[in-house]
DNA sequence: CGATTTTGACCAGCGC
DNA sequence: GCGCTGGTCAAAATCG
């Protein structure tokens, strides 16, 4: 068995080892990541109607990128695309958004963290480790599910719609509950509600769980980010369970450390949320955009500058500094998360999102 | 005509 | 060792 160890010692071939996997509703045989990809097989998957289709990029010759194209059993609507290793080329401002954050979360993923921290009394969500980060405002579930294999450990982005996630979360839970050997992190993007016991949505808040099952050597433990449009009073003094605002408080405390604590963590946290801003400030014009979760990650980011003193905190969430100077370009002002939008808010019958290779 | 897709064959890893 | 499965190769077919 290989250890992470050997990983750490070439960076490269952490990302090649990992898999990053996007679920999202799309109606196209493939979707737009803004790469340009060259099929190079097919093949019927045990236990999937569906045939699963293998892409080699083609931006540059050499360039060791794999990614396979996959329909959902459960639901033929929703596509499963799997990256597999880091571009060696510079990347189309297009491609940018999914580069960065797969090759972020392959980098947190592989990093081995063990930055699990103690409860700080606050309900979690479920078992296991999973990284979630929810926001009401969009319509975006980020998960994680255990890798078939040890050796390619695979982060899942799901993206589908809530009515969708719900039941990919819980079949994630119990998954890994049952096949626990294998290193998984989670990363949840969601504003279904249906996804979060009623108590959690009383305020948004945030939680980092530190459950570890069977001693897991990889789990970052579970993260998430929760706010609420309609409850947007988080910081706000006088809230009236000062319980809640304790815990607010301290969770916001620990979501800091752990991020401090590890720069994997702080580099998929960063893409995770910088989709969620530019969803908020890009995608939402008329609404002026979801403002506790501005205030969310803006105490974060507050709190961030303050304990590490480097401002890392400040320039992730605010000019979204690469974390990966190969793969992205985090810095770009108009981070497209548009791919990422596209695909979520999709609806049975709207194809105005419609990837398109322009 | 070059690029891309299709598709059967081949190979390696894994479980029994 | 054998069979199954996933992943890749490469020749033929197709497309623009």
């Amino acid at each position: 068995m290989r250890s992470i160890g050997d990983d750490e010692v070439a960076p490269q071939s952490q990302v090649k080892r990992a898999r990053v996997s996007v679920r999202a509703r799309c109606d196209a045989p493939t979707m737009n990541d803004g790469c340009q990809w060259r099929k190079y097989g097919q093949k019927i998957s045990k236990g999937n109607p569906c045939p699963r289709a293998y892409y080699r990029c083609t931006v540059a010759p050499a360039c060791p990128v794999r990614k396979r194209v996959q329909r959902c059993n459960d639901d033929m609507s929703i596509l499963i695309t799997t990256y597999e290793g880091t571009h060696s080329h510079p990347l189309p401002n297009s491609a940018t958004a999914m580069a960065s954050t797969t090759s972020a979360a392959a980098s947190m993923l592989l990093s081995g963290s063990s930055t699990s921290q103690p409860g700080v009394g606050c309900p979690t969500i479920a078992n296991g480790s999973n990284f979630s980060l929810y926001d009401t405002s969009t319509t975006k579930l980020f998960y994680l599910q255990n890798s078939s294999s040890p050796a390619f450990p695979t982060i899942t982005l799901d993206l589908t719609t809530p009515s969708s996630s719900s039941t990919h979360f819980d079949r994630f839970s119990s998954s890994f509950l049952s096949t626990p050997k294998f290193p998984s992190t989670n990363l949840n993007f969601s504003s279904s509600e249906s996804t979060i016991p009623p108590a959690l949505w009383s305020n948004g808040y945030i939680s980092y769980d530190t459950v570890l099952p069977n001693n897991q050597s990889h789990n970052i433990g579970y993260f998430s980010i929760l706010g609420k449009q309609s409850h947007e009073n988080i910081y706000q003094p006088h809230i009236a369970n000062n319980h809640q605002a304790n815990c607010q408080e301290s969770l916001t405390e620990t979501l800091t450390k752990a991020i401090t604590s590890d720069p994997s963590f702080r580099s998929v946290l960063a893409a995770a949320i910088s989709m969620v801003g530019s969803s908020a400030t890009h995608g939402d014009h008329q609404g002026g955009g979801n403002s506790s979760d501005q205030n969310l990650v803006q105490n974060v980011s507050s709190n961030l500058s303050a304990q590490n003193g480097k401002g890392w905190a400040s320039g992730y969430f605010n000019g979204l500094s690469s974390p990966n100077p190969q793969t992205g370009n985090l810095n770009h002002p108009s981070f497209p998360y548009s791919i990422f939008k596209s695909v979520a808010d999709s609806k049975p019958n709207s194809n105005t999102n419609r990837e398109q290779d322009t």
